[in-house]
DNA sequence: CCAGCTATGTGCACTATTTCACAATATCGT
DNA sequence: ACGATATTGTGAAATAGTGCACATAGCTGG
């Protein structure tokens, strides 16, 4: 593809890491900032910080540093979080509950229009944020007629990859996927695999290794 | 340090990955498996596979594969997840809830012994898996009287930091932080953060792009 | 016991990412 | 107007991680 076709995948994840602090130094009415804060803030190297943003352009000034507002708008831009996008759930258990109701989602503009679950003594119930849960069999007509975009996935494992391939055929580009599972998806799909578990693993890891 | 020291950090995650569909393959019976196959399963190039294992040891048999169930005791030693961990979680909103109920935790030895919360109104109430919702003037206390090894912070982000130094001082060896910030830990302390919402910023660049 | 087959373990080249180091450039005080 | 100062943007060096390609070694059948 084009030239942003090259820009590394750490560095997309760092710009949504910078936008973090600062959303608060907007709050805090700081209207600077150095590469240097900026990455102290953020736990990474200055230089990392503004190479990252050199790859979208100059965002900076020499001598001065960012104008928090200019980049935090110039970070959503690139992230295209300078929007809302559609979404929905499927697997409405803790774990899908406690997502579809998060402040820091909703926050950033990302928006649950439709809940699904394949329990008929779930299917029905009201969620605290107003959705209702539907039956996984209305996947495909309620991601076409409210055209989702981006679906994610709190099912079991072994469900986990038919209802992904079920969202993916019905037409939304993007999943984020918890259920501990590797999903595979088709070039048309861009796909995201959370497992807190293999976090805890990776710290239980060190620890053992110092013990 | 050691040899291990050098071990880069994503085989570790890599390693945590493979334990999952050997987990099935065990389940099903399936004796042996080649690194070609179980890469396949975990998306990953089959050389990774054995370049990753091959720096605990060799464990598989030439011109036959591993031994699954070997394969998966020997994941397990090298993450430490062949023994129970304690661990306490702060913040019981919808997220941190589902945390503490979370099978996928239980199963691989995370146990939670401990939840805290600062809202008067969440203290003394008893969740699901029989907890008690502790506050959290009592963190300090019951980390050392549990011999609490992990915390797990899942509070707003303003009050993060405060909690992880007071895990880290109370003895935590290690800390999970769900909180959309970026906690600073010691040397002696080992931190892993979860922001899903970079997940979803990380899709939302890459649909946006295509468009 | 040996030939043929298969899949591991690994040196090496390649690719990706990070960090350094400094020239370029904006601001400020005189 | 200009020197002193601060901080960006960036080529080049360093570091880290991946994947190829093949020698090595275990298994099977004759």
């Amino acid at each position: 593809m084009n030239k942003e076709s090259k820009i590394p995948a750490p560095t997309i994840e760092r710009l949504a890491h910078y936008s973090r602090p600062l959303e608060s130094l907007l709050d805090n009415e700081t209207p600077v900032i150095s590469s240097e804060k900026l990455a102290r803030l953020c736990g990474v190297n200055p230089a990392q910080v503004r190479k990252d943003l050199a790859y979208f352009g100059e965002f900076g000034v020499r001598g001065v540093g960012y104008d928090v507002r200019d980049l935090l708008v110039e970070i959503k831009k690139i992230l295209a979080t300078d929007r809302d996008w559609t979404l929905c759930i499927v697997g409405m258990g803790n774990l899908g509950s406690a997502i579809a109701e998060n402040e820091n989602f909703k926050k950033r503009g990302y928006k649950f229009v439709a809940a699904f679950d394949s329990d008929p003594t779930k299917i029905g119930r009201t969620l605290p944020c107003g959705l209702i849960i539907e039956p996984t069999s209305r996947i495909r007509e309620l991601v076409k007629s409210l055209k989702i975009e981006i679906g994610v996935i709190t099912t079991r494992p072994h469900e986990a990859q038919r209802f992904a391939d079920l969202l993916m055929d019905s037409g939304v580009k993007a999943i984020l996927n918890f259920a501990p599972i590797q999903i595979r998806t088709l070039d048309c799909c861009k796909i995201e695999n959370v497992d807190f578990a293999v976090k805890l693993e990776h710290l239980a890891y060190h620890i053992a290794k110092i013990l």
